[in-house]
DNA sequence: ATTAATAATGATAATTAATACCACTTTATA
DNA sequence: TATAAAGTGGTATTAATTATCATTATTAAT
């Protein structure tokens, strides 16, 4: 965790931006959900828990410079917030994401499944590919076994998840 | 495009919807720019123009009835706005675009891409996949070529262009 | 055909995510 | 230290979308 704010500061301070306590804070929440993709509202909410004096426009900020620098990623599922995903260190690609229409959650995949679709559009189309977007919308594992579960088993809703309108 | 039409009204029909006035006049404006990725905005202008007594509220329905019936999707390019894009009939499934950076042009790649990959996250992630969303972003064959363009050969940009903040 | 119920529309108000603005504070630099 | 530059917080504004509601078609029932 730690290791992992000081490699981001390095790379604000690369492009001489200033990792400052909110933007750390910021960070640290990202980092804190990572499994989760949360919109600008979420982290503003649990950036306040931790950091009451921060401003909305302030976690704006910091999310869309994280964005330019490519620490994190800006998708939108459809249901009409911007969310805010961090990248993974060393990841090659962007990862890829599952929308369960049932019941909201979002998984990721971190497989790089485009390989051989990329050097098809890049050769076929001529296009130059500097990022991707891949999401697929259908059923997830567990609102498949839905009626099979038991009640203990499941799991709460959680609170950021994608709902599609 | 007569024949397109009467089949759009057969699937409204066969959901007891009736194409109004109003719908086949959005639809018609969606069929006569098909290329295009309109925006609500852009598509209530375009109807504007032949039927002035339309509301701007009738056209977000339309396009929301149009979605449910998948007969357009909804696609968000990550510019602040939902854009809206004709299924191709007989199409098994959406296709795919490539969104240039430089220019904001989107391109659509017909062809299943995606075939494979489907498979693999349908097995291994037990995921019963209903829709998907590819979009990759880079710069488009003009945009590399615009060096050796003549002057001539410069296509003017349209208005209905994605532009990414 | 007349009436009652239903569906659809148009105008506009309300909502909400995101951005712009501006005075103030902090940090870096001459 | 002074002085510029960068960053922040609060709030106003913008803009896309949705909600509301009175009015107008359309359909079904009598």
């Amino acid at each position: 965790m730690e290791q992992r704010i000081d490699r981001i500061k390095n790379q604000l301070h690369s492009k001489s931006y200033k990792l400052t306590p909110q933007r750390e804070a910021t960070v640290r929440v990202l980092l804190e959900n990572e499994e989760d993709h949360l919109s600008a509202e979420d982290v503003y909410l649990l950036v306040k828990e931790k950091a009451p004096e921060i401003g909305l426009a302030t976690v704006y900020r910091t999310l869309e410079l994280l964005n330019e620098l490519e620490i994190v990623d800006k998708i939108n599922f459809g249901d009409g917030v911007s969310r805010y995903d961090l990248r993974k260190e060393g990841a090659a690609h962007f990862h890829h994401h599952l929308v369960c229409i049932e019941c909201g959650t979002v998984d990721e995949i971190q497989d790089d499944l485009l390989g051989e679709v990329e050097k098809v559009v890049e050769k076929d189309w001529n296009f130059k590919i500097k990022d991707h977007r891949l999401t697929f919308h259908g059923v997830c594992h567990r609102c498949q076994n839905a009626g099979e579960e038991s009640e203990a088993e499941k799991k709460p809703k959680k609170r950021n998840q994608v709902k599609v309108r």
